[in-house]
DNA sequence: CTGTTGACCAAGG
DNA sequence: ACCTTGGCCAACA
């Protein structure tokens, strides 16, 4: 594995860790927190590699549209459970991004 | 090195 | 509100 990669991994998993509960963010905004805006995909990508038992939360995390973004039902279902164990209300297929959803300016690290 | 793929995004029809 | 298109950037064959 590239380093650089593992590095960006690590932020990546640091921002989700910190998304507190009852919240969801967009990987494109996960993206901005890192600093490096249009690395949405490589977030996704990020996020795929993780195992079942991490403690990065990565169920708060889905598309700005606020639909689920895995492609894998049976894990979306889990997603979608986490989720509203947390509070967070699904308005049909979707989530309100504008209540749940955190801009990236709650990571900026001054 | 080139081409395809992907847990994406924004804009336009 | 839904689908398509172009752009994005790293991993992979």
């Amino acid at each position: 594995m590239r380093a650089v990669a593992e590095v960006f991994k690590q932020r990546v998993y640091e921002i989700v860790r910190d998304i507190p509960a009852g919240r969801v963010m967009g990987y494109g905004h996960v993206a901005a927190a890192l600093g490096q805006p249009g690395m949405a995909r490589q977030v996704g990508w990020s996020l795929a590699g993780l195992p079942d038992d991490t403690d990065v939360p990565w169920h708060r995390v889905l598309r700005s549209s606020g639909h689920l973004a895995l492609q894998d039902v049976v894990r979306g279902v889990l997603q979608r459970g986490r989720l509203e164990a947390e509070g967070v209300v699904f308005s049909g297929d979707r989530v309100d991004m504008a209540r749940f959803g955190l801009g990236p300016e709650a990571f900026l690290t001054c």
